[in-house]
DNA sequence: CACAGTTAGTTGATTTTGCACCCAACTGGC
DNA sequence: GCCAGTTGGGTGCAAAATCAACTAACTGTG
């Protein structure tokens, strides 16, 4: 599925522990995928175990060993199929429409404190995304890797953007 | 979870069989979730289970019997606490920011194959939400229920249009 | 009159995810 | 000196989601 193509991508990138994978998902890819510390470990043993990566134990003086996967001739050949094989559709999945679906159920207040609670959870991820990119900006526009990178982050800044807009024009015309 | 709050929400406007359920995640609920046929009678059995909706057998001429499902009282409160418990955050995945993010893999030719596919996907997504939204524009604003609903749908045309002008505007960029 | 599609629901197997733990040793700050 | 946090890895279990098939009778179209 979807969490081996993209541990694949970036075993591709540079060899990692799974530690260091967990830190990826929380920090430079955490715009568009979050994975559970569980789920990866299990993820990368598949990956071995189908001969996509293998593992090399690097000893450390202070620390616990490192558990180095790399990725394999086989690995690189299933990342760039799945590049290839066409483009995927998002899963179109969002609790929290839900709740605005349903709100009618609500106080007036109640739907606003829901609204603004959202805004404010909004505001907080653009932010991040946007202190993140403060990072990148100059240098991005250089390499078409750099470029992408720096593009799926523009694309969620512009998406948390767009929802703040909504919720505001929501909140506005709210009978 | 989330599927059992949602399919209460949808018995709270009217009760239905696990069938006219999957209708509506297909239709009017599709441009914030989808979910498996297999996945709804499990969920509504389990809603059964906990006293949430209740099942009256319907029995029908020519066509197989409705297992009618209604919400109780208990169901109510458990979806007011779920609307009431504040905001949900959003998932952030999507497998093809995954695909962009390690496209450069790919020839120059393929990337711009990879967006443009996007690009379709996009444009016959929003293209139906639009066609959604005619139906209910005018008389949408009136009551706080119609409004709400129509505002998810709002949502997901923003979004939509969003990544439109991301996508042009990476496939106008790109080194 | 055959065949595709609709209405209605169900089962089984497998995958994916999430949560809560557990280990061990080190490092930094009060 | 203690306690929280970091580095690194892992297990077990239960819930959730997906895929595929199967039943059965009707309706509409060519």
């Amino acid at each position: 599925m979807v969490l081996a193509r993209l541990i694949l991508g970036l075993l591709s990138l540079s060899p990692m522990t799974g530690y260091e994978l967990k830190k990826h998902f929380d920090s430079s890819i955490n715009h568009f995928w979050n994975a559970d510390k569980a789920q990866i470990y299990r993820t990368l043993a598949q990956l071995v175990d189908k001969g996509y990566a293998t593992v090399r134990t690097v000893a450390q003086s202070n620390y616990p060993d490192r558990q180095e996967h790399h990725i394999t001739e086989a690995g690189r050949e299933v990342l760039a199929q799945w590049l290839a094989g066409g483009a995927a559709q998002s899963p179109e999945r969002d609790p929290f429409m839900g709740q605005v679906f349903f709100a009618a159920e609500l106080e007036r207040e109640d739907i606003e404190r829901l609204l603004l609670q959202r805004r404010k959870n909004t505001q907080y991820v653009l932010d991040d995304y946007l202190s993140q990119r403060e990072g990148i900006d100059m240098r991005a526009a250089a390499d078409r890797r750099s470029f992408l990178m720096a593009a799926t982050l523009d694309h969620a800044i512009r998406q948390q953007a767009a929802e703040l807009e909504w919720l505001d024009a929501v909140l506005e015309h709210l009978p």
